[in-house]
DNA sequence: GATTAAATCTAGTACGCACTAGAAAAGTCA
DNA sequence: TGACTTTTCTAGTGCGTACTAGATTTAATC
């Protein structure tokens, strides 16, 4: 691999990791650098704008997002009820975007403060991963599992919605880990608060 | 009313309106000043500084939102099941916050991209705003409505994020209003998606 | 209508931002 | 080692930002 690879990954790295944690509007083009080591001006020699390395950085983060959701579905192997299906494509979001790595995390907060280009650029991005939550949803629906009595559409963001919010308020360090808050929103929005409801197994948290 | 007032007042619902639709990084002095026909440096003789400006729009939107949501709770007189409560608690944020005027938008709108300073000025009129939900999910368990085996605090951010997410999504000029998506959350979060679940009026929209 | 106070404007400052040009250093390979 | 390429640095530019000082206009009061 050559130099000039590792130096771009490390760039990407520490973007990712700034964008998660202060946002876009705070993450600098110097700050970036200091944060490896470097000088502001060396960063262009490996992106030739700010919003090529942010887009680039968001990119992955869908990319990586999608990826663990297919692959949890895809270990669901044999028949299964389709709330199951919703179950784990939920906790693997959670963990995605929780408690995985800085990528799909800077997607989510930067979610809502990013220059139009930006958003423009992203927005097939996001229309494919909303196809994964509609296929779930509509087949939970037509199987019967899933009430018919409510917009597919609003329902899906909704639950995106509980997902992505999270990260404003998960902490790593209590003792409520990322499968828990899909767990529970799983929970909440499948099965419901109510008390006297079947399908619920007691969950420990 | 002085004509100070009149123009300070008209300063704030530019702000609220700007913060509400663009967020706090493009919403500057500038922007807000040219919006009511001003030049920006007269901003300064109302307010001292853009960050106390936005603080107190922000401030007048926590307070719009908790007593709209108390007024809802208000008008709910004699016996009722403590999750018509809750019911009556989502509808009337999502209607504050999506429906309603440019003040509350803005506090949901700027969550996340705002200076810390402001950040913490505003920490405690959040965990009031949560203390209303805290009782709410309280006195559903505690009655036997509402399952005990979930974490509450949990919950109530489930909750609380899916209503303050729909402000990423929803679009006022489509045919789902402000109160239906308060009603699908109330539906998913407490009754369920799943289709074998008691307590389950059909929802039309 | 003159006098005083309130409100706004004109014209700036200083600073942080993304970004550029060209010199300097570091790496590569004969 | 020496010639060449790749990478990084130094030193800057221009622009938009929040904000200030002091003159100027507008409104209120007698």
């Amino acid at each position: 691999m050559k130099k000039s690879d590792r130096t771009r990954q490390e760039i990407l790295d520490a973007t990712a990791s700034s964008l998660a944690t202060v946002g876009y509007t705070a993450t600098t083009v110097k700050s970036i650098a200091e944060s490896i080591g470097m000088q502001d001006a060396s960063i262009y020699y490996h992106f030739s704008s700010k919003d090529e390395l942010v887009g680039e950085v968001l990119d992955i983060g869908t990319a990586r997002a999608v990826t663990a959701v297919d692959q949890a579905l895809a270990e669901l192997q044999g028949d299964h009820d389709p709330r199951e299906a919703l179950r784990v494509a939920i906790i693997a979001h959670a963990e995605a975007v929780l408690g995985g790595g800085d990528y799909p995390r800077a997607n989510v907060r930067t979610f809502g403060q990013l220059p139009s280009d930006l958003t423009h650029r992203h927005r097939q991005g996001h229309r494919n991963y909303g196809q994964i939550w509609t296929r779930l949803i509509d087949g939970g629906v037509e199987s019967g599992a899933l009430r018919g009595d409510l917009n597919r559409s609003v329902a899906r963001l909704i639950i995106i919605g509980a997902l992505c919010w999270a990260i404003e308020w998960f902490d790593a360090g209590e003792e409520v880990s990322a499968a828990d808050v899909g767990e529970h929103v799983f929970q909440m929005v499948v099965n419901g608060l109510s008390a006297d409801q079947p399908h619920q197994h007691a969950v420990s948290v």
